[in-house]
DNA sequence: CGTATTCTCAAACGATCGTTTGATTCCATC
DNA sequence: GATGGAATCAAACGATCGTTTGAGAATACG
């Protein structure tokens, strides 16, 4: 009865992650994911135990790969001297880029990672922070390399503040659709070369400490 | 049996948009905001109707006065000569800087601002974008005038990533604690100017459809 | 003061939520 | 082809959801 090339774990999350996507998680039933995905509704359970942690592996199935990706691509600029903070933004920011162009819900993906920015949901960040937190500090290192002037608890809080703004300006790039003829491709680059410039003009901004006492 | 000084309509409204800020509006119950304001479940209905118009109501209460005060902003910059594209964002992005600094629940509003950015809710958008729609579209013509050489359709589109990405960014700080002991004006000022320069870099870059062409 | 209106309250409504159950089907292995 | 674990299924669980009800308290007005 199984129609589709996929199993029922990945229609699932497939489904889940779409839904989360316009609905939120709170806002997405069981009932609606598993009619999505063609399954029973005991399947969620059956396959993952309860929905907080179906939450869970829809995140860190595309995280895996989207943090082994910046951190390799952190790992071709850190500690170079001639690496520049716009370059240090494109290992983070091509990474999801690339992600959102595969066809297969990468998008919706990066429209579930705004929402989990949007979520103060405790147990979701906690997750995200013991799983994924060692991504964010490394490219804290290297900012703080980049900008000795700021303070270490301003570099995260700036960081946190830009990468949910970056998060949220890109998952909207899975929404609007092109109406001019330029190629997918071409299109998200350019964006991401907004983001960067955007990014980067944030982060070189003098320490507030300093410049304010 | 109503000690506090406010009315029930305004207790709920409070507990209303802390809630909602924090929890999403699917994830916010009822029965949350009423114990939060301390008055009876069915006062929701009684005073508002429904849930739905409750939220919308959470909107109107704080979006008539802050959209009021970022047209007059507006009108006083608009069309003239020396109006830079900053002084346009200034407009757009102060209001809502002094709207999170007044103690009385401003700086949830935000985040509630930022939670329906997330929300795909046809609903809340069209409500929204009905009600608040000809605020964008003047803020829309100014830019137009400070970025000739983009098409209309873009400007749309740039406007909803930047102020959607602004929205979360100023939805942070209120939760990030100032651990320096600049006064929180400072504070706010500093980072306003952080987010306007942010986002001129962004409006900036040149049209997209001509340079992929 | 008596009446009318507004408001508050506890209780219940049906619907939907996440989760569990127990039977049934599928499929690999001997 | 029989056996046993994995997977799927319809059905139901108790809890919670938004909403409604009808009676009672508070308030305003003649």
């Amino acid at each position: 009865m199984n129609a589709s090339p996929f199993s029922t774990k990945e229609r699932i999350l497939g489904a889940a992650e779409a839904l989360f996507a316009t609905h939120g998680f709170a806002g997405a039933s069981l009932r609606q994911v598993t009619a999505a995905a063609k399954v029973n509704l005991a399947a969620v359970n059956y396959h993952f135990g309860s929905k907080d942690k179906l939450i869970e592996e829809v995140f860190r199935r595309r995280l895996d790969e989207l943090n082994s990706r910046r951190l390799a691509a952190l790992a071709r600029v850190a500690g170079q001297a001639s690496t520049r903070l716009e370059d240090v933004l494109d290992a983070y920011i091509s990474p999801a880029l690339d992600l959102s162009r595969h066809g297969g819900g990468g998008a919706a993906f990066v429209r579930v990672l705004a929402r989990a920015y949007a979520e103060h949901n405790e147990t979701l960040r906690r997750f995200l922070s013991d799983n994924y937190g060692h991504v964010l500090r490394q490219f804290a290192v290297e900012f703080a390399r980049l900008l000795p002037d700021l303070a270490k608890d301003e570099i995260y809080w700036r960081l946190d503040i830009v990468t949910g703004a970056l998060t949220y300006a890109m998952a909207d790039f899975g929404i609007i659709q092109r109406k001019t003829e330029v190629t997918e491709r071409t299109h998200r680059e350019q964006a991401a070369g907004h983001l960067i410039r955007f990014a980067a003009a944030g982060l070189r901004n003098p320490p507030l400490s300093t410049a304010a006492r």
